[in-house]
DNA sequence: TGTACATCAGTGAACGCGCGTTCACTGATGTAC
DNA sequence: TGTACATCAGTGAACGCGCGTTCACTGATGTAC
């Protein structure tokens, strides 16, 4: 059946969000194409009308979810200065409870390390564009650099979030997100 | 064939030393029992000899692997304390790039998270005593949290060294270690 | 305006393959007599 | 001491299943006349 002209991106882009919530849920190697495209609501043999291989499906999602990440770690309208707000929210319970619809980075990092070179250098691009609204906060205009402050302060939320995932104690891992935002806030001085 | 009295034992801890390895550099999923095996030089059939299910090794091999890792963060002979060597070989090149034989958190902690409760109460038990000589060192007697403060500058390590293997740039890699080094050591005053 | 045809997003079955797991079998060693 | 047998770590083929990918087909819509 035909549809009509703006069907077909339409439903690209709901395979590529579903994609990014199975991803980070069930991971990248043990989400099948059955799965995703049920997700979706279509039936597997029309996803490669949309995507070249789950590898092509893989590096699109990933770049799509650090675009997505970087209206999060924006300033909002009359907000003088986005970082406590965002590292607060970062480290909360409830988006170490929700992954689904969490940060790509605290979800995927280990497993984009092992993807192809192609998904690994959208991520290199796209977690530096997703930064850059924190590191423009963060540059003091002495000649740090601020990007690779913002890289490091960025590495202390996501190793936290995932320590704090891991663990199966809930008040240790409660205490492990108070200290990441003591750790995180105390590095951006 | 039956093979002398300890020969069992001596099998069982080849495949999980080796089994750590394998899941460090390939993911624990991506993993299959036929490659586990043949990396511990025996054919598939054998593995239910030794463990219940992969979930069971999985188990074992996380928990063993901690083990190891709390003799790393130990201080050796004439050593006052080992925090910052800790932390420069922990944050250094040589580790970025040899997943197989380093820091299983860094290599795991997010298929970790997606695991059975039995690995992650495994993981929760292993990751406080792998730290506990850190935190005897980061003790102030104040009344702070020592256990929790080692948790959180660990999770800074696990972050930054996880970011520095997923970029591509070798520049901002090396940029992401330095800036990590930094930070762990600036928590840890 | 009405009709015939081309388009193509999506269906669903099938491909070869590797997965976790099971099991009948092998054969070197330990034990009993 | 020598021999017959029990033990059991390890082999290798097979199980059903889901993987990523391919492909012949469907049928609603757009286009041409």
């Amino acid at each position: 059946m035909r549809y009509s002209s703006d069907q077909k991106e339409t439903t690209r882009r709901r395979i590529i969000d579903k994609a990014g919530e199975r991803f980070k849920k069930d991971g990248i190697v043990a989400s099948g194409i059955s799965t995703l495209m049920s997700d979706a609501g279509l039936t597997n043999g029309a996803f490669y009308a949309h995507f070249a291989s789950k590898d092509d499906l893989v590096t699109t999602t990933v770049a799509e979810q650090l675009l997505e990440e970087k209206d999060r770690f924006a300033a909002q309208p009359g907000e003088a200065t986005a970082f406590e707000r965002v590292v607060r929210t970062y480290l909360s319970p409830g988006h170490r409870d929700d992954p689904a619809h969490g940060c790509p980075s605290a979800a995927l990092l280990e497993e984009i390390s092992r993807c192809t070179t192609e998904t690994r250098d959208a991520y290199t691009e796209g977690v530096l564009t997703s930064l850059a609204p924190l590191a423009a906060e963060l540059d003091t205009g002495d000649g740090t650099n601020a990007q690779v402050r913002a890289l490091g302060i960025f590495a202390v939320m996501v190793g936290t979030l995932q320590t704090s995932r891991a663990v199966t104690d809930p008040a240790i891992s409660d205490a492990i997100l108070e200290q990441g935002i003591k750790n995180a806030l105390s590095l951006a001085k």
